[in-house]
DNA sequence: GCAAAGTAGTTGAACGCTCAGCTGATGAGT
DNA sequence: ACTCATCAGCTGAGCGTTCAACTACTTTGC
């Protein structure tokens, strides 16, 4: 017996287009920030991230979590932008296991540098396509999924520290 | 001077929300399939459109484009998935430059036992989530997306075969 | 105190994707 | 026919990601 739910057709056409709407967006923007500033999204991600918090340092579980990223992903990242320059690596002073991943100036400058290029072509991709009715229902539809799918688990998209804090004060 | 379009928090929330949305749903979908029939999502979208050919069979650059992928990377899907049998390749007889895909009985088998599972995924991800009007919303903005990406260049979400069909007649 | 369980982060192998460069076939211009 | 540009597809190197260990530290329970 077959208890799987198929999409019917309506659903078939709108999981189409949402599949092709994020290949088509994010091989775009990636492909721009490839060409420009020699980094994937991931990393460009993981820089913004720690250029917002408080200090410019974050926890790399922390990170992770707000990048949306393994922490396997995060280590290997890091690790390479380390050696960039980009970032430095500190350990946390209250908890050993822990390690700070800090953005340097060079790291900053850096995603200056990529930023307006970055910008311009997120809108290209998503907001020159859009009408303004249809950008808010974008956005109540994504934020639907988003809290859908991180359960009863609250997530911050707008960056923020969480509830307790950046888990390890940043030193300095 | 500084020409750039930067987004305003509206967008930038937009932003977020899209990009997290996808993350989360692309990655759970992903790693499903991924446990449940040992392939990536490339793969499977490449045997869909296998499937849904006439004779089962589509030129290389025809599916390439058909699955939104580089012809690179359907070139080493497919060379992959023939090692595993579930995809021939037999040459064009009209054009001796083309390569046809073939799905086999074992590839359709693979995809069969692949897809209730598959489709069960992205219902929890995406249409769970939703409400039917913003299940309608996102569909409009994904296809405005969609269609504004793809330039005045036609995409049939829908796969179709094109205005001048597979390319290269179903020789069987 | 101490063992057991849990947490933080790293590491290396496997793998898919991209990019650039390549072969070979086709088509247009002369 | 002959050249030159184009197109279809393949290949190998490089890179980022994942997965499954593994180390080191912390917390819990007794």
């Amino acid at each position: 017996m077959d208890h799987t739910r198929w999409l019917d057709d309506e659903e078939q056409r709108t999981w189409r287009a949402f599949l092709a709407a994020h290949r088509l967006v994010f091989d775009k923007v990636e492909r721009r920030l490839q060409a420009g500033a020699g980094m994937p999204q991931a990393y460009y991600e993981i820089l913004v991230r720690l250029s917002e918090a408080p200090g410019r340092t974050l926890r790399m579980s922390v990170l992770a979590e707000s990048a949306l990223a393994s922490r396997s992903r995060v280590s290997h990242a890091v690790a390479r932008m380390e050696e960039a320059g980009w970032i430095v690596r500190r350990s946390c002073p209250t908890d050993r296991r822990g390690q700070l991943a800090v953005l340097t100036d060079t790291g900053m400058g850096v995603l200056e540098a990529a930023a307006p290029d970055h910008v311009e072509s997120v809108r290209e991709a998503v907001f020159d396509g859009l009408t303004p009715a249809q950008q808010a229902a974008l956005q109540e539809a994504s934020e639907a999924i988003v809290t859908h799918l991180s359960d009863g688990a609250e997530w911050p998209v707008t960056g923020d520290s969480g509830p307790d804090g950046p888990g390890c004060p940043q030193a300095s």
